[in-house]
DNA sequence: CTGAAAGCGCTTACAG
DNA sequence: CTGAAAGCGCTTACAG
């Protein structure tokens, strides 16, 4: 029976069976195991359980410097395209023995240097951002700290780092060609922010998809969004439609970008689909239920999560790294769109 | 300079200033700097600049018996209730030093179980569960390990330990109120899972507000949901509305079950509010942009994720537990509701 | 104000 | 197959 607070440790264990802590160690262990005598592996076994014994992973780490813990740098935990892929990230790491440190980084450049800081005094075995710029000085420290790391939803150009995106390009060609289908020719874009590689490469697969179709994009057709939040979205609509008239659909950069479209057009008496048509990109929660239902690309948050954990895990265990994969993603038609009056 | 892989340790750094690792150790800890020469201390701390050095907090952790690291347990990341929680535990954890381990322990008992004894194993000075049941075997265990521990949003019965949660039954006082200033008088209850505190008591506090009011609740007035879940929702409502004939309203016990009602009233050609008012629980993020958008019962989940690890952080200082805290909610009328025809 | 020593709880060559 | 020893990188009484 232990006291509170009072921990048991291999020692007691050791003793209670009475064999050395080295000997506990290797039963407890069930890779080494087998060095040791079957009844002794089982008694000791026996001995851990009745006492509540397991070994303290502090001290393990300390000694075989491996936390078995992984950090997750996420821009903003209730934006609700995270917590899929953390949860793709929790399924494969927990799978593994390893468990992850999650930390919301925020906006500011500063504080993602600090938390990526901690993170590594907290002797993290990789780190897992989400928060990648296009061109991200962090990226250069952990190159120095020597870390493993993988990107995951927005690259970084030339960090030699491995990433696990959806196909940015596709998904805006996608949602371009189903507007296209529809009839629509005049189709504005709100991009996202253009530091991230999704806010760029969404905007870059826009003009190619739309210059596929001999289309041409009046620069008063793009506004980008200061963020993907929905009000940054709201204003963004605002501006675009006041300054590009005629325009009949909105692509997206974002679904929280397009529900902020809504509450624009809602603000001026316009109607989804009949004055404009309305894509997102996500395919996040709910959208499905919004007045009208969104059309939008979706991408497989989950399976990026896990991917990333996946491709972390091999990196640790001494694969190459500067590898990426890249998800292909689905166009999701409802009622947001149809053809232009 | 340092090569890849090789930690730069407070050895290192006791080498370039030519002092001990003693004297290294109190220069870098706030508390123990004053204990310092002025000129050693600065000297100190330029090295370990220059050198990349930060304490090893695994090490630190093993001799202090204390890892700065606190277990979250979750039911379920991706319900929208929770990343709100978390990031208020977050924000108030990092101010402290402290780092979130989170863990998603899904809907199976023995999961929780697991999860929890791993964290205990990685020495967390607490935990933080948001998956109690009203009756927790899970939380005997964590009692006679004798860890800090709160719980958050979902309450257990006599466990003795401190909760941080939502006036459940002001919460249904609040939707019921509501129904019944628009005339409504057949009202039904889509429950919650009756081992949660949360489902349990909004049904109790249904019952308790229809009363207040002179309704009687009918059996069948009544059908409880396998889960928080829109799927559950649906099903709930869809037995709820073909066996309990006259309803005018229907008050949910969270979001995604009134979600799940839309659902079925879709599925069935009715339409809300016009046939069928419908409240619903959390104001989870874009209930606000369902068709029609959601009257619900507003929970501040941030707040109630601070508050909780507050709590904790106190508790680990010393502080008494058992001390709940009880957060009022609100009522937020959208349009799902409307006086019955 | 600073150093030397002990020890947190493990793991792992090294003997035997 | 098992024990004894060393050491992971810190912190903190204990001397001086």
């Amino acid at each position: 029976m232990r006291y509170q607070g009072q921990r048991v440790t291999a020692s007691d264990v050791a003793k209670q069976v009475g064999v050395h802590v080295s000997t506990v160690s290797r039963a407890m262990n069930p890779q080494t195991r087998d060095l040791v005598a079957d009844d002794v592996a089982k008694r000791v076994l026996a001995a851990a359980l009745s006492l509540g014994y397991s070994p303290n992973s502090l001290a393990a780490g300390l000694r075989t410097r491996r936390s078995f813990t992984i950090g997750v740098v996420l821009p903003d935990i209730t934006n609700p395209v995270f917590p899929p892929i953390l949860g793709g990230i929790q399924d494969v790491l927990e799978a593994e023995g390893y468990v992850p440190i999650v930390a919301d980084a925020g906006r500011e450049a500063a504080r993602r240097e600090t938390v990526i800081e901690r993170m590594i005094a907290r002797q993290v075995d990789g780190l897992i951002l989400a928060t990648s710029l296009r061109s991200d000085p962090v990226l250069a420290l952990c190159r120095a700290r020597g870390i493993s790391l993988v990107l995951v939803n927005r690259v970084a150009e030339n960090s030699g780092f491995s990433a696990v995106v959806s196909d940015d390009h596709r998904g805006m060609k996608l949602a371009v060609d189903h507007l296209v289908a529809l009839g629509h020719r005049a189709i504005g874009h709100i991009s996202g922010p253009l530091e991230l590689s999704t806010g760029y490469g969404r905007l870059q697969g826009f003009r190619q998809a739309m210059s596929a179709h001999g289309l041409t994009v009046p620069p008063e057709a793009v506004v980008t969004a200061s963020a993907y939040a929905r009000d940054a979205g709201r204003e963004a609509a605002g501006t675009l439609v006041s300054q590009a008239s005629g325009l009949t659909a909105i692509a997206a950069a974002n679904d929280l970008l397009a529900l902020g479209c809504y509450d624009a057009l809602r603000a001026r008496g316009l109607r989804c689909p009949d004055d404009l048509s309305i894509v997102g990109h996500n395919d996040m929660p709910l959208v499905d239920m919004v007045d009208p239902p969104l059309t939008t690309v979706r991408i497989r948050h989950h399976e990026m999560g896990a991917e990333a954990a996946r491709l972390l895990l091999r990196q640790i265990a001494g694969a190459a790294e500067g590898f990426d994969v890249i998800l292909r993603p689905d166009l999701v038609v409802r009622a947001s769109t149809a053809a232009p009056r």
